[in-house]
DNA sequence: GTCCAGGCATGCA
DNA sequence: TGCATGCATGGA
């Protein structure tokens, strides 16, 4: 990968196994959108992206510092994915789909945001999920550029009444996040803590939290905590898992969550 | 009107 | 341990 910066915008080349649309848009992170020039643009740890390919290249209108801060990692781009993806396609359904729609990355979201995010999602649809979420965002986040709001922080959120989150439309979900916020911003819960933990007390953490359950926390692993051999089971992925009666490949070990981002997406596309 | 969506807590066996 | 049920909301 080749970074240039050209003014007020890093350009890279050399990327591989990027596709906007199908990383930003896929269900993993609630809050991007594609400009009218087919650029992306979202806000993560506070900072405002766009993002746009260019033939071969990739334009950031980013700083060089929050590049290297945030970008870099959020989009996990030192990490070999066309490799992943090489060894991914050892199994026949992951390989026609990767064929399909090859370019999803795993974003590296926030713990809180993801936690957060992954909360409002349960029995809930894609299209709602964004809508409260922005609607959280807007009311309660800080503008970080004309219309851009960050996501709250757990203070800012412990401030609010089960009734204010109702009416942002998060509905049952709505206790479940007043607690939350209320024990991470008190201290009871420390997601960095939690971030430093292996797998399995990671998730053991997680799945002491009040509205958590096996499914969000593995979303949350996944998508907030860098554990990439998560793999989480929802509606949909129930029905893929009828494609597997003998258990996951071999060679899924270690990128299970990268595989689940295919077959979500193909599920969606494919099954109903 | 009914069914469903990136499920979970609760009660009960 | 496993299974049934209720839960908010809006789109299909």
């Amino acid at each position: 990968m080749i970074i240039r910066q050209e003014e007020n915008r890093i350009i890279l080349e050399g990327v591989k196994c990027l596709d906007l649309p199908l990383t930003l848009d896929c269900g993993q992170a609630f809050r991007w959108e594609e400009r009218e020039d087919g650029s992306w643009s979202g806000v993560a740890f506070g900072k405002l992206l766009n993002i746009k390919k260019d033939g071969e290249r990739f334009i950031l209108k980013t700083t060089p510092e929050d590049f290297d801060a945030v970008w870099r990692g959020y989009f996990d781009l030192d990490r070999d994915y066309a490799a992943i993806c090489e060894r991914l396609k050892r199994d026949p359904l992951v390989s026609s789909t990767i064929d399909e729609y090859y370019g999803i990355r795993i974003l590296n979201q926030e713990p809180w945001e993801a936690l957060v995010s992954f909360i409002i999602s349960q029995q809930n649809n894609i299209k709602r999920i964004k809508g409260i979420i922005n609607r959280l965002c807007r009311a309660y986040g800080a503008e970080v550029a004309d219309g851009w709001y960050s996501f709250p922080d757990a203070e800012t959120l412990s401030a609010l009444s089960v009734e204010d989150f109702e009416a942002l439309g998060a509905g049952y979900r709505s206790k479940y996040l007043k607690r939350l916020a209320d024990s991470v911003s008190q201290g009871i819960i420390d997601l960095e803590k939690i971030k430093k933990m292996n797998l399995a007390e990671a998730r053991a953490a997680l799945l002491g939290i009040y509205g958590v359950g096996i499914k969000v926390a593995d979303c949350a692993l996944l998508f907030g905590f860098r554990f990439l051999e998560c793999f989480p089971v929802d509606v949909w992925m129930k029905r893929v898992l009828e494609f597997y009666p003998n258990g996951l490949p071999e060679c899924f070990k270690g990128y299970e969550g990268v595989a689940q981002q295919y077959l979500f997406h193909w599920a969606r596309n494919n099954l109903k």
